[in-house]
RNA sequence: GCCGGAGUGGCGGAAUGGUAGACGCGCACGACUCAAAAUCGUGUCUCGCAAGGGGUGAGAGUUCAAGUCUCUCCUCCGGCACCA
């Protein structure tokens, strides 16, 4: 037994001891009841791991660890993330192929993973850019064609200038990329598109029946952006479609009572409508060239610019078009402005400016009537925009704004349900991403390749550049874009583009569970039993995006009766950021990285583990502070020389035992809530006790470690064994704690005169009011407030407080 | 602008409406030492010699009792942002 506690020895033993005894591997069969925790798995990148992934990592198998000793069969599963830009840009710069790059990433990682003592399941490593894993993300790809969920669509796309990259919506930050912060610009293109829209409602229903963060909930249902309102018909005048109808103008509204106020029609420059009027003879419009030009303009200005003009709204009349307003049959003049966007409701909006602030703006830039119909506001001054009574709506009069939506939607129009959220651009124009398994024949048209044909492999490249046209690198690769049609065998082009960054990740948990299967993605038995998951702790960045496309596609594989569970997660928390040590994001450029291996080295792994869970609450952003990490180490330390105060001759005092039956409550509570920075704080305490004893018995000791090792694996192993024990104590079982014996039978009363306290006396913990009335009364420092007045009330806590109110 | 979350010592942070500042860092003093480090002990919100007073972003309120509940305001962080 080692007098000194060196880290540096213990650790790597233990480590080679769980692995040799497969401790943390799991089996898909037992009598156990079964739990499921997950994290995110990281992105193997060059710069190794973060402390950041050390913090969310720690806490699940502080979580885990718990689970495993209370009886359960737990999985605790590890992968990697690998297909992604920073690895591709490398190869831009190196030349080096980016399969050999992540190889060597994973390598690094899995060793600096594994030196932290994570008791994951080693044998269920995945790695989604491995050809045996992305065979089945085609796979399910090629079930999104065949229920025609995915399919491709020439839309405008945000393409990043810098990346040489179409992005997803969800990827443009304030009209900024995501990765590189340069400006979103506009470009068409053929992009394949997945259509989560169809399951906007579920995502949304679904929250209600799984245990997220209210926040998190938030976050997943502004981004769907629900809203109920009306469509609305607004015919042109004097026009004349094929079929001898009039033309028609459709609006989503979701103020119908507006209705009598609207004084124009605003159409989005992009509105297919625009283009038909522009060019049918039956409209003299005198401004064509203007409205062409406004159409050119916008088209070029970035997202950014289009955002930022906020105060200054722009647009074009189209003269010579009229609207009728279906309500009153009143004329309004048409115009088209870039502050309607063209991808939401109809693309088209009634404008009503005395009750929009965006429409009465325009209106007074514009010199455009402004009519009151809801009453309570002053308009002249500014737009009205709650809601109120009508008026000027002729037999809406009198009526309320929720009664009139119904009343006008009713007789003009009908109630439809809009999502501000769009079908997912699933096409990336980059080397390092799954390819799409379809080819294009000229007979056929596009043919998904066939199952048996999977996975389509990446060919060797030797330029991995994007080309300015927006083509894949994998265009130039002939010898592989050509090919046969599965269908008819004729000549075929491969499709070129890639699947982006999410697709991997949309179903990782699942692999999870039969990780080897060649025959299908995961086997259903596997699945039932494992899925769903039963806690999943993440990045609060990954709520939004990463959260919504994987429940999309588990939604999706549910309806194919391919997975179990209608939702993946049933439990979802997040985890704060790790700062650098002023407060900013840890950056290479900022030279403020810290790496784990180097705490590793000086403190050892269990002192960083219990550092990072003690630094502060456990969801919220922190910084990073080197000074602190020497209390936990020597808190260890201190753990550590208390194995030398264990003795036969040690007898248990109440006090001790209260003490360490209440802390055996909190940190099981705590691991509950994530409470970590408090559960170590009361093994501390009860560390400082422990000290303070001349000995300590076997057994309360045992119990102290046993509590302490899913905090700090290594040296409770240690110390378990140095006490004699053949066993492990990750194999040990999880400590009860006795309710009889956290009740201490001696208490505090504090005694309060007008609710200050003047004094406190030891009492048995079920004193009675009288008895402590009497006693409270008879000592001198409170005869000395009590004299100043008469006793009006008495106020008893049991156990706790009394308080006289004079 | 809208929706969340948060404001507590020199610092990270604790507090089922019931002793504000647990635990840790730092600091001061003491012990050990030739000395230093390590370790251990004591102290550490503030004003005051003391009795006592004040104190959880600001202001009001509810309550015997408010960091905690209610209202108004300020600041910071995160998300969304011309969504009709």
């Amino acid at each position: 037994m080692q007098k000194s506690y060196d880290p540096s020895k213990i650790e790597k033993k233990w480590q080679t001891v769980w692995e040799k005894k497969k401790v943390f591997q799991t089996k898909d069969k037992s009598k156990k009841p079964k739990f499921y925790g997950l994290i995110e798995f990281p992105y193997p990148s060059g710069d190794g791991l973060h402390v950041g992934h050390v913090r969310s990592n720690t806490a699940m198998d502080i979580i885990t660890r718990k689970k495993r000793m209370e009886g359960f069969n737990v999985l605790y599963p590890i992968g990697y993330d690998s297909f992604g830009l920073p690895t591709e840009n490398y190869a831009i710069k190196t030349g080096v192929q980016p399969e050999i790059v992540t190889k060597k990433n994973i390598k690094i990682f899995r060793k600096q993973l594994k030196s932290l003592g994570f008791s994951f399941d080693w044998d269920r490593e995945i790695n989604t850019s491995d050809p045996k894993y992305f065979k089945w993300t085609q796979w399910i790809f090629l079930k999104f064609l065949e229920k025609g969920l995915a399919y491709k669509a020439k839309i405008d796309i945000n393409w990043c200038p810098r990346c040489k990259i179409g992005l997803a919506n969800e990827e443009v930050i304030g009209g900024n990329c995501e990765r590189c912060g340069a400006p979103v610009e506009k470009r068409e293109k053929e992009q394949w598109m997945l259509a989560i829209t169809k399951y906007a409602e579920r995502l949304i229903k679904d929250l209600d029946t799984v245990d997220y963060l209210e926040q998190i909930k938030t976050q997943q249902k502004n981004w769907i952006g629900k809203s109920e309102g009306t469509l609305l018909k607004f015919q042109i005048s004097n026009s004349q479609s094929q079929n001898n109808e009039k033309m028609e103008i459709e609006v989503f509204t979701t103020r119908a009572d507006t209705l009598f106020g609207v004084t124009y029609i605003v159409l989005a420059p992009e509105h297919e409508l625009v283009k038909k009027l522009i060019a049918d003879p039956q409209f003299q419009i005198s401004n064509k060239e203007e409205i062409k030009k406004y159409i050119k303009d916008s088209k070029n200005r970035t997202e950014i610019e289009r955002t930022n003009e906020e105060k200054e709204k722009t647009g074009v009349e189209i003269k010579g078009v009229k609207a009728i307003n279906p309500a009153n049959g009143e004329e309004v003049s048409v115009f088209i402005a870039d502050y309607v966007l063209a991808n939401y409701g109809t693309g088209a909006v009634m404008a009503v400016p005395a009750h929009d602030e965006r429409d009465y703006k325009f209106a007074k830039k514009y010199n455009l009537p402004i009519i009151e119909v809801i009453s309570g506001g002053n308009i002249s001054e500014k737009a009205f925009i709650d809601y109120g009574m009508l008026i000027n709506s002729k037999n809406f009069n009198g009526m309320k704004s929720e009664e009139a939506i119904k009343a006008i939607t009713t007789q003009f129009g009908k109630s439809v349900v809009k999502y501000k959220l769009r079908d997912w651009v699933f096409s990336r124009q980059r080397y390092w991403g799954e390819p799409i398994p379809v080819v294009h024949c000229e007979k056929c048209g596009i043919v998904p390749l066939k199952e048996k044909d999977l996975p389509l492999k990446l060919p060797k490249v030797k330029n991995y550049e994007p080309t300015d046209t927006g083509e894949s690198p994998l265009a130039s690769i002939t010898k592989w874009v050509n090919t046969k049609c599965p269908k008819c065998g004729g000549f075929a082009k491969r499709e070129t583009d890639t699947m982006p960054n999410w697709a991997g990740s949309s179903w990782y948990f699942l692999r999870y569970t039969d990780p080897k299967n060649t025959k299908k993605f995961a086997d259903f038995k596997k699945l039932k039993y494992w899925t769903p998951i039963d806690w999943y702790n993440g990045g609060m960045e990954h709520v939004t995006l990463h959260l919504l496309y994987s429940r999309f596609w588990h939604k999706f594989l549910y309806d194919l009766k391919l997975v179990p569970t209608k939702e993946p997660y049933k439990k979802r928390t997040t985890h704060g950021m790790i700062l650098g040590e002023g407060g900013e994001k840890m950056s290479k450029s900022l030279g403020n990285v810290i790496n784990p291996d180097t705490i590793v080295k000086t403190f050892g792994a269990d002192t960083l583990r219990v550092y990072e869970m003690f630094m502060g609450p456990f969801d919220q952003a922190i910084s990073w502070g080197e000074n602190n990490i020497v209390g936990v180490r020597r808190f260890l330390e201190k753990v550590w020389k208390l194995q030398f105060k264990v003795s036969k001759i040690a007898k248990t005092n109440e006090k001790l035992e209260t003490l360490l039956h209440k802390t055996i409550k909190k940190v099981g509570e705590d691991i509950e809530s994530m409470s970590f920075n408090t559960a170590i704080s009361a093994m501390m305490i009860l560390a400082n006790e422990m000290e303070k004893e001349p000995a300590i018995t076997k057994k309360d000791f045992e119990i102290f470690i046993t509590i302490l090792s899913p905090f700090a694996p290594h040296i409770a192993e240690e110390i378990w064994s140095n006490l004699g024990n053949k066993s492990l104590i990750a194999e040990t079982k999880w400590p009860s704690f006795d309710k009889k014996k956290i009740v201490q039978e001696k208490v505090t009363i504090m005694v309060q005169v007008n609710g200050k306290i003047r004094a406190q006396f030891e009492a048995e913990r079920d004193i009675s009011e009288s008895v402590a009335k009497n006693k409270a009364i008879s000592l001198p420092e409170v005869q000395k407030w009590l004299a100043k007045g008469e006793i009006k009330k008495v106020i008893f806590v049991s156990g706790k407080i009394i308080n006289f109110v004079i």
